[in-house]
DNA sequence: TTGAAAGCGCTACCAG
DNA sequence: CTGGTAGCGCTTTCAA
């Protein structure tokens, strides 16, 4: 089933039939709906490969996540799928389980695919992808990595302010012993976020100590990173996890312990996900709007393709601190 | 960046460039060199819509799913997706929320896309969709939907098994009052579902009565759910729950109301996704095995696309009874 | 073992 | 307002 099927039961030009089906020029209104008959009889799908090429075009935006199981990383997929729609984008995503070869092959993947935009929201990296990207001009949403140029917008989220208002709110509680859980410790920003905890909670040294345990991401790696801390003799009294994935995870661990939360330890999640308030206890934590990153990402690939000036802008993003049940006065 | 080029600075025909990128024909040793090196000297990346126009035929299968956002369907995706790239072929994925318009949309993008196969993963369904889908040869995979036909292969999980399962488990815990907590009733699967729950638990009346909810799929679904069940004087002592991720919103309104799981109400769910190991308590439920139904999807389409004999097929799983912390025995 | 050239299905330009 | 037609970038005969 082709243009030119339709074109012939319509007894038009397949020119004609390329004008009707994107609205385009000038047609009879007559013509028209002759068209419009002919390619719903015909049940007539234009191909979509064939229409980018020609078009030299595509209505399709990329998405690349570290890791679509991480609530966070969804949220934004969806926001960003209803804000494409919107202007009539579609959305492709793949995913990369924080390995570099992966985003290699999927950002390959994605510019095999002409995408019109490309929105990067992982916390690995990789040499070579700075050059790839720059050598396809396709626009580029980096989030929370690397610096912005030219042909970029990035979207950050102010992940030490967020650390530093739980950690102070913790010290405000009583807590004297905080650990960190996080993963992936060695990627960029990660590791910034382990560092803006070190330096919050070195500026209340020698009161306040301090162990950070590393695991996967996920609820298996919240779990187990807990059970290393709470086996360390350091006997935390509060633990800030990283995201609200690693929170429940280690929330979990915790109970399974007999210990109470918040009575014996605290804990504190990032990101605000649904899932933090269903959890027992519901999870105190530090809400990032997923909807503007979203939102944001969707409208500078958009404005960046139309050659518009919203590239090469950076925009922050501030946290939340959402005060729930895992969190409360230390133990005495 | 085109073959052309590529060509050109291989010093070859781009006949030749094809040929070794696609791995198909004879080609001197230290011609496809020639060209390898073109291809990463210039960062080429082969059109992905070019080659597909040209060749006919795609790499890329689709999957048409309800509710992402439950992890019962992101690990179906995740599955498929592995078993995908193990064959050499890509997935995207394209979400329903459970609406039959959203259903015939992301049905006729597939079509655009001219897909090699399309798993077709939701609860509703729409007239229209049949006719559409036959008309264009694709492979098709149904889930839980749908009458196997010629083109199409089948995917069931007896569900009704497994309710049966879970409620004579309950029966024996010494449950008279049991709920059933569902979504999306007036559709087909889902109603096949509570008409199973139905039919099983009136083998026991007028021992046991019943009283079912009905709300959205989710967290929040689950809780409003059960917080209609508890408000309306049935005082069930045990709650059904269609999925986990229901239960999951169930658990919360329970013990915010004070009571105690499972003490006060027993709770069971549906799919054994990761999160009922991890809420408090964890959950009982039924296995579902995910990676059987990635695994058969890919496999079935593949078939299916060669022109093998594997469509038309009907697969049953089974489910497993999973018994956790949620479920006991009734209260004196 | 290689090259030339004919499409794949569609859009976009140029005439009319 | 409509038709003819030249590509878009690639694969795939058919010859050489």
């Amino acid at each position: 089933m082709n243009v030119e099927e339709v074109a012939k039961r319509a007894k038009v030009s397949t020119a004609t039939v390329s004008r009707v089906l994107n609205n385009v020029g000038p047609v009879k209104s007559s013509t028209r709906s002759r068209v419009l008959r002919a390619v719903t009889e015909l049940k007539y799908q234009p191909n979509i490969h064939a229409r980018t090429l020609a078009g030299g075009k595509s209505r399709t935006l990329g998405m690349v996540v570290s890791n679509l199981e991480n609530p966070f990383f969804l949220d934004v997929f969806r926001t960003m799928e209803a804000e494409a729609h919107k202007n009539g984008y579609e959305v492709v995503v793949a995913n990369t389980d924080y390995q570099a070869e992966q985003l290699v092959k999927s950002i390959r993947l994605m510019i095999a695919r002409r995408v019109a935009g490309l929105a990067i929201i992982v916390s690995e990296t990789d040499p070579r992808l700075t050059e790839e990207l720059s050598h396809n001009n396709v626009p580029v949403m980096l989030y929370d990595v690397g610096a912005p140029s030219e042909k970029t917008s990035n979207i950050r989220v102010n992940y030490g302010g967020g650390v530093e208002n739980a950690v102070e709110y913790l010290y405000t509680l009583g807590h004297r012993r905080i650990s960190f859980v996080s993963h992936h410790a060695t990627l960029g920003p990660l590791s910034v976020r382990e560092q803006a905890f070190r330096k919050t909670v070195n500026q209340y040294a020698p009161e306040v100590s301090w162990r950070s345990a590393v695991n996967i991401d996920g609820l298996e790696g919240g779990r187990m990173a807990a059970c290393e801390l709470l086996n360390s003799g350091f006997d935390p009294t509060a633990i800030v996890c990283v995201n609200d994935f690693m929170a429940l995870g280690a929330l979990r661990e915790i109970r399974e312990r007999g210990l109470r939360v918040p009575q014996d330890v605290s804990v504190t999640g990032f990101d605000n996900i649904k899932l933090s308030e269903f959890s027992f206890p519901s999870l105190t934590t530090l809400h990032i709007d997923r909807e503007a990153i979203g939102r944001l990402a969707v409208q500078a690939l958009i404005a960046g393709e139309s050659g518009g000036t919203n590239a090469g802008r950076e925009t922050t993003l501030e946290t939340e601190l959402i005060i729930r049940d895992s969190t409360g006065p230390v133990r005495a």
